[in-house]
DNA sequence: TGTACATCAGTGAACGCGCGTTCACTGATGTAC
DNA sequence: TGTACATCAGTGAACGCGCGTTCACTGATGTAC
C-alpha cells in the first residue's frame, strides 16, 4: 500500500495532533507508543517510519500544543479591543472548562513540571515555545515599554499556569472554583482594567473556535 | 536481625523522607521502588513490610514534603514583622536556589501536575495538604478579613508556583532569571508592601535552617 | 498504452529490559520458662 | 540467671507484565521500459 506524497505528511501530522492531546491528558510518560499509534488508527510497528524515537514525537507534540495555544490567544486578542486583550485571555484561560479538559488545554500547566525534568533537548525546545508565547502576550500590552510588557506577560502567564494547576489539584469542587476566582482576580488586577463582563461567566470558545 | 520497637518507625520515616526528595527531583513515576529503598540503605524486598504499595509511599512522601514546606514558611513568618511576612515568603520562594534544587523545594511545583492525574485517593490527599498550606498563608495576612486573606493566599501561591515552574522550564539562564524577577515583583506587589530589602539578593535559609 | 519491477508506509511478532510485587528464607533479638 | 523458642525487618531470587524498539514481511501504487 504505497501512498501519495502528501499521505505520509498527513499521517505524521495526525499522530502528532492526537499525541498532543493524550500526552496533555496522561502526562509525558503516561501513555505508550502503541496506544499513541492506535489513537491515529495505526499499529505500533509503523511508528519508526515517522519518528526517530518516542522522545522525538513528544518534542513535536509539545511544540504543536504550544503553537496552537499561542495562535489561539493571538486570534482571541485580535478580535478584542486593545485594552481588554490581556483580561480576555485571562478570562478564557481560567475557566472550569479549561480546568476539566487538560487534553485540549495549556501544555505548560499539563506538562511543564515534567518538561523541566526531561532531556536538555526536550526542555530547550519547550522553553523556546514558552518564550514565543510570552512574546506574543507582551505584544498585547503595547501601552507599556517592551521590557515592562514582557515582565507583565511573564507574571500573567505564571499566575494563570499556577492557578490552573492548583485548581486541578483541588479537583472540581468548591475549593477549586475558589482558586480559579482568586487567580482570575489577581491576574486581571495586574493585567488590565477588568472588563464590565469580568464578573460574569467566562465565554471561552464563544468568539473563537474551540481547540481541537 | 530483629529490631527494637522504634527501629521500624525510624526506618519507615527514613524511607519516606528520602523518597520525598527523589520523587520531587525525578517525578512521581521517575524512580522505582528498588532505587527508593537503596536511598534509605535497604533492598527492595523489604519494601512491603512498610507500605501496602508504591502508591502508598508516594502519598506519604507527598504529604511529608507539603508538611515540611508549610512548617518552613510558618516558621519564617514567625520571625518576620507581620506586614513583611508574605513578602518574605515570596522572596524566599522565588530564588535561583529553590529553582535549581527541586528535591528540597516545593512539592506543588514539582509534582502538582502529576498529582492531578493520579488516583482520586492520591489527588485528594495532596489537595488536603494544599488547603492546609493556603490556610497557613492566609493567617499571615491578619489585616484582611478571612475570606479575602484566603483569596490573596491562593493567588500568591499560584503566582509563586507558576513562576517557579516557568523558571525551571527556562533552565537557569537569563530568561529564567527574568521570569523569577517578574514573578517576584508581581507576587510582592499583590502580597504586601515590598520590604526595603526587596531588591537585594534574597536571603533564603539565612534565618531559617535549610530544609533537609 | 501495457507490463514488470521497485518502493516504502504500515503490519504484527519478537527482543531485551525494567518495573511493581511476591515469596521462601535469614538471623539478631525479645520473650517464656 | 541461663536456655530454647518465636518473631519479623530485611534479603535476594523470581514472577508476570508492559514498555520502546527492531525486523522480516506485505501489497498498493509509482516508475521504467
Amino acid at each position: 500500500m504505497r501512498y501519495s506524497k502528501e499521505h505520509k505528511l498527513e499521517t505524521h501530522a495526525r499522530i502528532v495532533k492526537k499525541a498532543s492531546v493524550r500526552l496533555r491528558e496522561k502526562g509525558a510518560h503516561g501513555i505508550g507508543v502503541a496506544d499513541l499509534m492506535k489513537e491515529a488508527g495505526l499499529t505500533h510497528g509503523g511508528f519508526y517510519a515517522h519518528f526517530d524515537s518516542r522522545e522525538a514525537l513528544v518534542i513535536e507534540a509539545f511544540a504543536y500544543a504550544m503553537d496552537r495555544s499561542t495562535e489561539r490567544w493571538r486570534k482571541l486578542a485580535e478580535v478584542t479591543p486593545p485594552k481588554d486583550r490581556m483580561a480576555t485571555i485571562v478570562e478564557n484561560y481560567l475557566t472550569p472548562l479549561h480546568r476539566d479538559d487538560p487534553g485540549h488545554g495549556c501544555a505548560i500547566t499539563a506538562l511543564g513540571a515534567e518538561v523541566s525534568r526531561e532531556s536538555p533537548k526536550t526542555r530547550k525546545a519547550f522553553a523556546a515555545k514558552l518564550e514565543q508565547m510570552v512574546d506574543m502576550l507582551a505584544e498585547q500590552i503595547p501601552e507599556l515599554p517592551r521590557k515592562a510588557a514582557r515582565k507583565q506577560a511573564m507574571a500573567a502567564t505564571a499566575t494563570m499556569v499556577g492557578t490552573l494547576m492548583l485548581a486541578r489539584i483541588a479537583g472540581s469542587g468548591q475549593l477549586s472554583d475558589e482558586i480559579l476566582d482568586a487567580g482570575r482576580e489577581a491576574a486581571l488586577g495586574r493585567a488590565a482594567q477588568p472588563r464590565s463582563a469580568a464578573k460574569k461567566a467566562p465565554v471561552r470558545g464563544a468568539s473563537i473556535p474551540a481547540r481541537r
